[in-house]
DNA sequence: CTGTTAGCGCGTTCAT
DNA sequence: ATGAACGCGCTAACAG
């Protein structure tokens, strides 16, 4: 392989000016179609390609993006590493020109905006936020440096920012309309904690199939939305809160598999004592025992939404902020008693 | 928050060179204990930090790393993102001050190494390379570029490479002597590719016990291994390969998962009418049904010792290539029989 | 101990 | 249509 060459040494070698071969890289006008095409040749032979960060410190703009969400300390949240969200988004933002810096904070590490070193030393064009986990705070000051924000799999309350979802209501919703189609009347939600955005549309979409038919809620928050938790939390509540629940809808497949988990060890048998339901539909969903009934969310489809709006973002500075509500189905399984 | 400021802004706000702020930024000797703290303070006071760009350029290094792994079509493979090791390699390159690429690669990406633009823009420093599946000639042609490469669960037949993997062939030998501890003398070994280092080193152990007890390997190779490939080829392997087996050693946990799956179809109880273990012990393992016996990766310090070497690597250029070998233990629950 | 100067490799005026 | 010259923000060599 020949040594990488520059910008100046290629047009020496081709007794050009590298202002000419830089029109002919970045596609600007200005040049005669003959000395075009010898340049273009000479690139390819030379296998010529700019370097980043020369072009970075002229241009401002990095071709990176961070891809932030929380870390979790809690093993087997349904939505981190055991969803390939990450690798979706990595493949389309590379599409695009721009590689992905993966990052996950602790909660420390989210108290102050200013310690995000990446933003400070400007080396990110954008950030795409992961998951209800990030704090509200942290967003919002991410959000007033001007640089673009985009969040998946949540919202804000605060103010209007792009985001993209998927229907978490009406998935709640409908999931919880099966269970009483099923005949059941007293249902738990297990839900995350309270302010997360999908713990409560989820939870809204709960209560609404509820009250629509006139039972009673029950709904149980978690500090965290895990199998671990599950299983805790799930011992408890037919223990001590609620002994007479048929039938559990959990804010996610996580949650649910933890609750079936727990509950074989207490000697029920699912869906016959008691039914379980998901939701996110993880690959891990079907493999469950009994498989599980949940909601699918199309989270590759999600991706390249959100890629697509923050390339948009990257480039027209001051679009107003757009929500994208991604569609979900019911996956009927097992669990439910079907 | 106050407008970002640069060196010279700083510089003249503190009528002092921009060399000297440099060097206090560096730590750089030849500062006047007086004026280094003056600076100092006012570093702290405007928040400033170098535009990394710039410095990039001056200096050469990006503070990147690469963490490239092979994009897997097949759904639940174990060694991807069911395992989190991309967030313990992240934050632990992120405490030496690297920031942590993402790239999954397509078969056709790994053709040839020019196609990795990154790596000819000169974005990272280093590259980590995470599992067997990425293809040996590719990582060859990367180290030959003469920048740092290092192996995380993976090694190189064809020359010497700094990797970190764990105990494969001795965790595949125990595991499989505890299935024969069990009364078993009929034992597959579903493996993985031919040629994966993980597959080889595994199928090595499983053969070094099965012969040191006088007993008949049965092997069979799969093309990947998942859940879904360990459902298909068990089916095969036990209505027309080997009908009399009544065991199974996985080359995985995911794959492991797959054949109890399967099996459970077929009406096979386990692990009475067939026992099965696997290797990694992922998170899901403990919940699979039943849960899985298999043999303990210790990833969060794997990936602590692969960014520590990296990071050596970074700092001198030619050290002696070095394999790291992690332990590994027994995790015993109730597939096996016990 | 401190400041001046000269690039790092590019993109972008402004001349011609 | 092309090239010369400048500067992005920083580090380092050299002067003083």
């Amino acid at each position: 392989m020949a040594k990488d060459l520059n910008l100046k040494e290629l047009a020496i070698k081709l007794n050009v000016s590298t202002s000419t071969i830089s029109r002919v890289m970045n596609d600007k006008a200005g040049v005669g179609e003959e000395t075009r095409q010898r340049v273009l040749k000479a690139i390819q032979k030379y296998n010529y390609v700019s370097n980043s960060s020369a072009r970075s410190l002229k241009t401002s703009k990095t071709g990176n993006i961070a891809l932030i969400s929380a870390k979790r300390t809690d093993r087997l949240s349904s939505s981190d590493h055991h969803h390939p969200y990450g690798e979706y988004i990595e493949s389309e933002l590379r599409k695009h020109g721009y590689y992905t810096i993966t990052i996950s904070l602790k909660d420390n590490e989210m108290e102050n905006v200013n310690n995000l070193l990446l933003l400070r030393e400007k080396h990110v064009d954008g950030f795409i936020i992961n998951g209800p986990a990030v704090k509200p705070k942290f967003i919002l000051d991410l959000k007033n440096t001007g640089l673009p924000v985009i969040l998946f799999g949540n919202e804000l309350r605060q103010i209007e920012i792009d985001c993209v979802v998927c229907q978490d209501r009406k998935g709640s919703y409908d999931i919880t309309k099966h269970m009483i189609e099923h005949g059941h009347k007293k249902i738990l939600f297990l839900s995350g904690p309270e302010g997360w955005y999908t713990s409560e549309e989820r939870k809204a979409g709960y209560i609404e199939a509820i009250k629509d038919h006139g039972f009673q809620e029950r709904i149980i928050n978690m500090t965290d939305t895990t199998i671990d938790k599950g299983k805790v939390v799930f011992k408890e509540v037919i223990e001590n809160i609620h002994p007479d629940i048929t039938a559990v809808v959990a804010v996610n497949d996580a949650t649910a598999i933890g609750v079936m988990d727990e509950a074989r060890i207490l000697g029920m048998k699912i869906p016959d004592d008691i039914a379980v339901v998901g939701f996110d539909n993880i690959p891990w969903a079907s493999l469950s025992y009994p498989p599980l009934t949940t909601v699918q969310t199309f989270i590759e489809e999600m991706g390249k939404i959100t890629v697509s709006r923050l390339i948009d973002l990257l480039e027209k500075p001051k679009l107003h902020p757009t929500k994208s509500i991604v569609a979900t189905s019911l996956v009927i399984r097992k669990s439910c008693g079907c």
